[in-house]
RNA sequence: CGGGGCGUGGUGUAACGGCAGCACGCUUGCUUUGGGAGCAUGUAGUUCGAGUUCAAAUCUCGGCGCCCCGACCA
């Protein structure tokens, strides 16, 4: 991708101080753009940044066996009377049609379209278990959007649904879930902590959040140092300074925002719904089930407001827009022009991604400037000054450290 | 939903009730390319409605919108 044929810019303005970092460099590096309060348009780069998040899911939801679908965002209101959530979820949208009497529900999560559906194909223990996942947008009437694209009305979500035998099979896969979860966010470059929640309206049960320590978040929990364990401070006993019931490290209060949330559901909505199998002695049984659901583009959010400096965003490797970014210096004169522009197509050879800054009109100040803010991973230089030397400039975004390397060498290095 | 704040060119801001100004951006031209270039040139604005007043960006009332704190939070 060349930079002169974006169509969207970098202002060098703060865009509005009162809001999140993560805001702030996300609009000024041309990621996002606000469309009212809770909705954003991502750009060329924040869509790229949100593809690879949900690629990385899509690895490890498929790792667990997840199979992926996509269900609607309209649902019918009988679907939601069933389970008592049409009349007790104050922050679901209901739409009118304009013919007759219909309104529909805009999917806030999707219990009530995913267990009809699954027992439509579920007969016997023999089809146990399932799991099946999408990456989908999902609407909440929040009654204050805030954070930027941390809280908005409109975000996108990945949820999986999983269905058992018994609770024991679940809890297995519950486990599993998790790791898998942990792993995720370790691509994403985020240190998450799961905590033990309440179930909420959804389940008596527990469930499990997972928390990025950011003083962006909403939620207070006491986490471990060195541990990925922690507790909510809504339902802890620990008090901060106290040792970790796990490894015995010490645990802080510390503020953070959800980016994963997991629940064992029981039966409750097998039941709503009459999601009725045949077991082995020929009984007819309720599945229990999970749900498991991770904010994509919350993600996108948290990890900026994790990974920045005073010069902008940080991207760590496996969601950085680009592998590279391509910086030309001087680029008026043709021999420094063709050199660039044959850098760009070697590195294009090497499958690595390239947004190559080709402006032949901004200062070479603008573009480092640029680069720094847009936060790729890796940054890479050529000048009237290398191309003498026939080397490139190597630098990474995280410690700046900068190396004169050939391309060749540079290629063998980073592949 | 309770409380507070704000709304001025594309962006960020200034203006006692009295000529709407600045910076950035953008246009055009020349010069510039190793850390947000220089000169010249042009461009564009008071959220909406009602009211008070000789006169409203400024005061009053209302609408709409956005932000913050709290409450809420699959």
């Amino acid at each position: 991708m060349r930079v002169s044929n974006l169509f969207t810019k970098t202002r060098k303005l703060t865009v509005d101080e009162t809001k999140a970092k993560s805001h702030e460099l996300l609009v000024q590096g041309g990621y996002i753009n606000q469309e009212m309060a809770g909705a954003y348009s991502l750009l060329p780069l924040g869509n790229i940044v949100l593809r690879k998040i949900e690629n990385i899911i899509r690895e490890e939801m498929n790792a667990i066996g997840g199979q992926e679908i996509l269900m609607p965002s309209i649902h019918p209101q009988s679907n939601w009377e069933k389970t008592g959530r049409w009349g007790s979820m104050d922050i679901l949208f209901k739409v009118d049609s304009r013919w007759g009497n219909t309104t529909y529900a805009l999917a806030p999560s999707h219990e009530e379209i995913v267990f009809p559906l699954v027992k439509k194909f579920l007969f016997s223990y023999k089809d146990l278990p399932i799991s099946v996942y999408q990456l989908q947008t999902k609407f909440r009437d929040e009654k204050r959007a805030k954070s930027g694209i941390i809280r908005g009305r409109e975000f996108g979500m990945k949820d999986m649904y999983s269905f058992h035998e018994t609770p024991e099979d679940l809890s297995q896969y519950y486990e599993k879930a998790k790791e898998a979860y942990l792993k995720i966010f370790r691509r994403c470059g985020i240190d998450a902590k799961v905590t033990i929640a309440s179930g909420g309206d959804f389940t008596k049960k527990y469930s499990h959040e997972f928390m990025a320590i950011s003083e962006a978040g909403e939620d207070l929990i006491i986490a471990c140092t060195l541990c990925t364990y922690a507790e909510n401070t809504e339902v802890s006993e620990l008090e901060e300074g106290s040792s970790c019931p796990k490894c015995g490290g010490k645990m802080n209060a510390v503020k953070s925002i959800e980016i994963g949330n997991i629940f064992d559901l029981g039966d409750k909505f097998g039941r709503d719904f009459e999601m009725e199998y045949t077991d082995r002695e020929g009984n007819k049984k309720i599945p229990v089930s999970g749900c498991y659901g991770i904010g994509t583009t919350r993600l996108i959010g948290s990890i900026v407001e994790i990974s920045n400096d005073e010069k902008g965003i940080i991207w760590p490797e496996e969601v950085s827009p680009f592998d590279i970014h391509l910086i030309g210096l001087g680029l008026d004169k043709e021999e420094v022009k063709s050199f660039a522009e044959s850098v760009y197509n070697r590195l294009g050879e090497a499958k690595l991604s390239v947004l190559y800054d080709d402006r032949e009109d901004a200062s070479g100040g603008f573009k480092f400037k640029d680069a720094d803010l847009m936060g790729v991973a890796k940054q890479v230089v050529v000048s009237e000054k290398l191309l003498a030397q026939n080397k490139v400039e190597y630098k990474r975004r995280e410690n700046g450290k900068v190396e004169l390397i050939s391309l060749e060498e540079l290629i063998k290095k980073i592949k």
